[in-house]
DNA sequence: GACAATACCAAGCAAGCGCTTGGTTTGTAA
DNA sequence: TTACAAACCAAGCGCTTGCTTGGTATTGTC
């Protein structure tokens, strides 16, 4: 399934907003702002002008300015863990496995989604307590994908250190991508940038 | 030289402020606060009743709010070069070079200094740009003592991927720790978690 | 073409923000 | 004891913030 079939699916299933529809707009420009600005110093009024509407208005559509935080943070954890799934059943062994997972978190945080992704990154911290709970029974589901991988290739003998241990430092130096990776300046491609990851981990590039 | 040495002759020098002082208990309570709740969402008043004085008194000591973040930063820095700078000196090999880097900024993330660490992470869109540039300056130096030792292991062949590359990827997954290593409950120690960065990138424990 | 429901606007409220002001206390040294 | 600066307080100013309110277009449905 392409990236676009899986992303048409969520919407049809109502998981993902559409992204040309109002809603999904907002969205768009949200994750863009809170990356940019931040969280705390993007206003509402911000927002609003971002789309083209009073800042009243904006509150037709969400209740507060936190739920606009959520709404974008659970729409991109539910598209990405969809991607990452449909990027490592096509794998066959656990080690092409891993690195369609490496290779799937750096397009989703360098890539269209990245902007989404650095807010869920870098505002945590924003998101109300309750909010966090909910989010956070979310990633468990993808985070269950990266330690099978990495539990097979621990029992291979391919992997020197604890699977739970690699699979935090990868979180920490895949998001950290997003500081300073620059696909259109410098010769580094995505797929180059995933041999580096795997290289770092002691696996060799695949001819 | 120990550590408390190391910090002794910088507050003589007067390059960070001696955390007994008012000016030094401010700092450290600023770089908790603003861990804990984010730069922002921190205000003056809560700064002010953190070290016991009123709100309009913060400013016979720091000319704005955005002055006391910069002094966080900047201290933390310092410190940390010079504690990165004799860890270094004190190893041999290429290789115990790596690990002895590893576990101080290990250290400085998850010990004294990891509040002030992880603020310099995390709140880093909140200093003005011209802020950015002073500290970023800063930041170099030690950057540089990264490269060097990477650039040996590299030669030598005990490095597979590119040292630049290792080193954000290290950056990003040492920072990282911050949001979930707790030496406190769990087994893993900070010997023991240097020990598991250094097998993840293919360097087995020494006995 | 009537009628809801949805989407939006114009205006502004209450609270909280960083910071300023004018004046008082405290520490230090001659 | 006096002199003076550093450290602090009490009060509050001007502004921005998230959000509310009452009303008006716009849209889809039969």
């Amino acid at each position: 399934m392409s990236q676009n079939q899986i992303l048409q699916s969520l919407i049809a299933e109502n998981l993902v907003s559409d992204p040309t529809g109002a809603r999904g707009r907002l969205l768009k420009e949200a994750a863009r702002l809170f990356r940019e600005k931040g969280y705390e110093r993007t206003t509402v009024r911000d927002l609003a002008a971002a789309v083209g509407i009073q800042s009243g208005s904006l509150f037709h559509h969400f209740r507060t300015k936190e739920e606009i935080l959520k709404a974008v943070m659970v729409e991109t954890i539910r598209l990405n863990t969809a991607l990452m799934q449909s990027a490592m059943e096509a794998a066959d062994t656990p080690r092409d496995k891993l690195r369609a997972l490496v290779r799937a978190e750096l397009e989703s945080i360098n890539g269209q989604t990245g902007e989404a992704m650095a807010v869920l990154v870098f505002e945590w911290r924003s998101l109300s307590a309750d909010s966090q709970a909910e989010v956070l029974e979310l990633r468990d589901i993808y985070e269950a994908l990266w330690l099978d991988v990495l539990g097979l290739l621990r029992e291979q003998g391919a992997l020197l250190a604890e699977p739970f241990v690699v699979r935090r430092m990868l979180t920490g130096a895949l998001s950290w991508t997003v500081t300073w990776y620059r696909p259109e300046r410098g010769g580094l491609t995505l797929d180059g940038l995933t041999d580096q990851v795997m290289a770092m981990l002691g696996f060799a590039a695949t001819a």
